[in-house]
DNA sequence: TTGTATGCGTTATCAT
DNA sequence: ATGATAACGCATACAA
């Protein structure tokens, strides 16, 4: 009665194959045994339609072959390509991805770390925005676009050198007077550096700009009274826009259109992360191109990698530039 | 020297709070036990930072409360979203999800069955597209748009009727000639509905229609020749467009653009799926709106809500029209 | 080389 | 109400 539901164990395919339990065991991890048996086991296998219980062998290796995402959702296209080559990379190493979607929340955050522990992960890749975030020591941890702590490695684009690059394209492609977009998360990130980057960018290059900087819970639309507050005579009094990303300067692009304002004619607008819809080729604007499938690789190395954990904190992967439709063709 | 690294288990508390093994179990579990009693299992837990090892627990139960997600990948908005609102519902009901992106592999689609039955999860939800895909009878298994047997259960927006409405709806707009445009998936699903409904509205409203189908190996460009071919004297030969999905029709409108034809005045298009980027408010086009969130909770319930499981094999859920910017506004 | 016995951490049964 | 013990399925050290 009870073996009718239940899935058959070792103990069963021994029984059939008339082997010693031990035996099937090697058989199943390839240690060498004699042909005879095994050829008798891998039968028995077959005819049982035996499987491995991962549980059983979580429990004794302690050890589960498995790991955590935390990311805030898979529906920001950002997030969701993060999520697609990290699920990737990690399939690849034959370990699986429990996903954990947070909603930028603090408590969901901890506590799927929490949940983490008793499933016994081999590591987690989180991009959490909880400031009190308590990692524990004792389970891997990397940590994406966010410095945790000096033992959580950390991993992200080199935001820095996209602001950098932001303002020469700019300055490169004509422009005199340009603007700085960004919602302010109120966490100290590595995205903030881009900020930076894109003034040390201006300086460098002799480029007028102005920042204008909203709160996280200020509506995109306040972004519109901000342009249009710089439209004198119907034309705006900035040739050039660093949006601090593509989700941002894909609203500000609405809102130019609005403002009958053209774009690239009468102002270029950069983004930042290289989104493109639909898979596409296309991007959705010119952008600053994060390098998502190499940030990706490098946290499940980072993770997996027993050699590598000593590393450096900060690991900064190289931007590139690329036309998207939204600024002068170089 | 051992107990260093490994965690405290229910062993080390009972010793450390002076009770029986037994004893911490029940507390764990909230079950009856003494006061005092519960009181110094609980802070020996504290003390020792405890966590249960839920691979023991599911080597016992037999039971993961893990579900696995089938799902070609997360980065095309439509399954972004769904792997995102199907995380959400399943971890509502504390159960994890093991995230799988087959890429539309066939072998991947069946290796991943066999993980789930490895891992002992308590099921799975797969949007897959193997058309010779084996599914073990003992384990749930809940299908997204394409019906895989009797047995299977399967969930889907009402397509036909998503079909039938953009017929309507064109017509309403005042469309004379339409065409449906779609790019054919070889296999049967629920999506391919679609265009039997629209047929059905065009047919009941007296529209013209064209269809053209394009293969799933031929590249999108090949929609342009199409459009291009019924443009006569500048003037495209139809006004309004059905397209299979929001992807498609994001394609045809920057077709469109090229051809210089103006939406929605010269020519009108509803897509399918109800995308809108960066979680905006606005569509990429006027649309069918699939009701996401309630096809990830229907899923997530028919999986685990035991009495559910005889229930039928097909359940549709309702669509609605949106405006989107590429239709004339009602 | 093959077989046997033990323990992984938990829960449930059964005496106490 | 509490405490000892067996069992879940697997891997391995050790004995044959």
């Amino acid at each position: 009665m009870k073996k009718e539901i239940s899935n058959p164990t070792m103990k069963d395919v021994a029984k059939e194959a008339g082997v010693a339990l031990g035996t099937v065991s090697k058989v199943v991890n390839g240690l060498p045994v004699g042909d005879s048996y095994r050829i008798r086991v891998e039968e028995a296998i077959q005819k049982l339609n035996y499987q491995v219980n991962s549980y059983a062998q979580g429990l004794r290796a302690s050890k589960s072959h498995t790991a955590v995402l935390l990311i805030p959702n898979t529906e920001e296209p950002f997030y969701a390509s993060l999520a697609y080559h990290i699920n990737l990379a990690l399939l690849k190493q034959n370990y699986h991805m429990l996903l954990c979607s947070t909603d930028y929340d603090s408590n969901a955050e901890q506590e799927y770390i929490t949940m983490a522990r008793q499933h016994k992960v081999d590591g987690i890749i989180g991009l959490t925005y909880n400031p009190d975030l308590v990692i524990h020591e004792n389970i891997p941890f990397v940590s994406i676009d966010r410095c945790i702590g000096s033992h959580v490695p950390c991993v992200s684009c080199d935001n820095f050198a996209g602001g950098q690059l932001a303002a020469e394209k700019l300055a490169d492609l004509g422009c005199k007077n340009v603007a700085f977009l960004r919602k302010g998360s109120s966490i100290s990130n590595e995205p903030n550096k881009r900020k930076a980057g894109f003034e040390n960018g201006c300086l460098a290059r002799g480029l007028q700009y102005e920042t204008k900087i909203m709160g996280d819970d200020e509506p995109y639309e306040a972004f519109e009274q901000f342009l249009e507050s710089h439209i004198v005579d119907g034309r705006l009094s900035f040739d050039g826009i660093f949006c601090v990303t593509d989700g941002l300067a894909y609203f500000v692009l609405k809102m130019l259109r609005k403002l009958n304002q053209r774009v690239p004619e009468d102002v270029q607008v950069i983004g930042f992360d290289g989104i493109h819809f639909f898979r596409d080729i296309d991007y959705v604007c010119s952008t600053i191109v994060q390098p998502i499938p190499d940030i990706a690789k490098m946290c499940v190395r980072l993770l997996l990698d027993e050699t590598m954990q000593e590393k450096s904190s900060l690991i900064c992967l190289p931007v590139t530039y690329a036309y998207g439709g939204t600024t002068l063709k170089g």
